[in-house]
DNA sequence: TTGAAAGCGCTAACAT
DNA sequence: ATGTTAGCGCTTTCAA
């Protein structure tokens, strides 16, 4: 059995009020008993019980982190980069995964009783709209993320999309292109990254005063690469006549590449291609695919900053009297899927 | 505030001790006691405390995943499948990173306080190495992966590292390739999955009467898909002959596919190429890449049944008596990448 | 400067 | 079938 408190102050010769003291470096413990204790202490490898700890205080210093799968990169590069920034504040990150945008288990995330012995919650939801956003009303603290939903009762961390997307479009109008397609847009769909990406692209074409074309819009399911090569593929055996695509995500164009390729078009050639969320991999194509950063570090410490600082603050009022939303800042990064041929 | 057993208590007129049955469906219960109870929980929204629950019983239903990173991969992937097997266990699953191979931070991870409040761990190591056996020694339940420490006194989970990577090698064979370069070997490495791997490569030659040739072995510092063009750059400017290229892991392998063919070599024509680890992306490039499923799923699940077990069998003695090995099924999947021509 | 003691919310042994 | 009660190990008044 573990030491305790008890078993230290027993062998110190103290009460366990002077070595729970001690252990909080609390000033006012004369410096023989401080000795006297820390010895007891090292003799006994005591180790603060951090769960009774918890049941006093009311923190775990855990937070969770609910987000669709690990296995999409953008997930994993995300979670990597809130573990770290959760590092830094002495918090630990309990992940919980809930599928590929299930609206249903997004919903139910937010009561399940897992997280309970968690401090508070970064949600990143993929399948709940707008319309559920009474669902944020929770009793704990909570940042979400993404463009599910806005103006909800709660934080909201998120990327410029809009604003990220038109810069990608116009940084392909710069190197010269004007047919420039789009891959990965979401029928019929008004919310979502899919719906602000596809608007900032054509602000940008509109800008740049370039006709919007139906024909240059390639329809996907989901964003993986698979569905990135079949909308391509599909375009490309309409015959439709393009020299540019923007992918709505970087796996979206690193298979809108693969079926350029297959076809016997060069990229950047013939056809420039620029991602979106700069991922690892994206540097490592071939060729390297241009992309946009839209800030995912940034996300992530923003987020468990304000989510820290709730927690912090104590349930002064959950959902908090002030939400705010947090917009990070983007940069388009040209490697050679648009360098200048 | 939230409700707690007293305050159901009161309401339904009842002890806590009557409330606790009802939540934990204990049978002895009239039914219109239970009924009465229920009542009282829905109208306070109680749900139990489990931090209390947790000082109570010792457990706190979270096991820790240590690992590198989870930017790689293979990692997010693992991780990914660990998460959904604990889930069917009804157990959460806190991660740390350990970064890239990082001795010092895996070691000091295992006497983390921060994983005080988990019940136990999967670690997956990748600096350490057989000497640091006796650091495994831990008081809480530990599994661990890989195939850095071998025979160490606590459960291990693993894949077949050798004669998967022989089956691999003879998969090429097997298509008519003789001059067969391997990437992503480490210089003077003895331990480790690039170690075995490497054996494995060597046996299938040694099978088959193909000479092992120093010429076709090529030296990387990390696994990492730069790292494993870089290597096929250099082999190809020194001007070797080969027909065929085993990588040590899906990224050396998609990183000396991208060096082959900016050398204008076609890959499964003039080269073909193999990889290991079966990742989301290896049915993705262009041509797809064939590769060996070493069992991830099925390490990840033996991992958590074997931790939950021995939580379960709770601490009659950790380390336990009789640690055990288990090694996972692999399999070759044949792709694009060495299609026979 | 140090100690005594009351809980945090729950479980489980014991009692009725 | 239901109630009483003693802790789990810690923090935190309140006293001394």
């Amino acid at each position: 059995m573990a030491a305790t408190l008890h078993d230290v102050a027993a062998l110190a010769g103290v009460s366990i009020k002077t070595v729970s003291n001690v252990v909080h470096d609390y000033q006012h413990v004369r410096a023989s008993t401080r000795e006297r204790v820390q010895r007891a202490i090292v003799e006994l490898d005591y180790k603060p019980n951090i769960t009774a700890r918890s049941l006093r205080s009311g923190r775990t210093g855990v937070i969770g982190l609910a987000l669709p799968e690990l296995s999409l990169s953008y997930f994993a590069e995300l979670a990597d980069a809130v573990i770290q920034a959760a590092e830094r504040q002495s918090l630990v990150v309990l992940i919980e995964q809930t599928g590929r945008g299930d609206r249903e288990r997004e919903i139910a995330m937010l009561t399940n009783p897992r997280l309970q012995l968690t401090d508070g919650l970064i949600f990143s939801p993929l399948g709940m709209s707008q319309d559920d956003v009474d669902r944020l009303n929770v009793r704990y603290p909570l940042v979400v993320l993404g463009e599910r939903i806005f103006g909800g009762p709660v934080d909201h961390v998120t990327m410029r999309n809009e604003e990220a997307a038109q810069a990608a479009t116009e940084h392909l109008i710069r190197t010269g292109r004007r047919r420039i397609a789009v891959i990965g847009a979401h029928e019929g769909e008004v919310i979502g990254s899919a719906a602000l990406r596809l608007e900032g692209y054509h602000r940008a074409l509109d800008a740049a005063g370039i006709p919007r074309s139906e024909e240059l819009v390639g329809y996907v399911i989901e964003w993986h690469r698979l569905n990135g090569a079949e909308a391509m593929r599909r375009m490309i055996a309409a015959g439709v006549e393009f020299d540019a695509v923007f992918g709505l995500n970087d796996t979206l164009a690193l298979g809108a590449m693969r079926a350029l390729q297959e076809a016997g078009l060069r990229v950047p050639q013939d056809v420039a291609v620029i991602g979106f969320d700069d991922l690892d991999e994206a540097r490592y194509s071939l060729p390297t695919l241009s992309t946009v950063d839209p800030g995912r570090v940034e996300i992530a410490e923003t987020a468990v900053r304000v989510l820290a600082e709730r927690i912090t603050a104590g349930a002064t009022s959950t959902p908090p009297a002030d939400p705010r939303a947090y917009l990070t800042d983007f940069s388009v990064i040209g490697r050679e899927s648009t360098a200048s041929v």
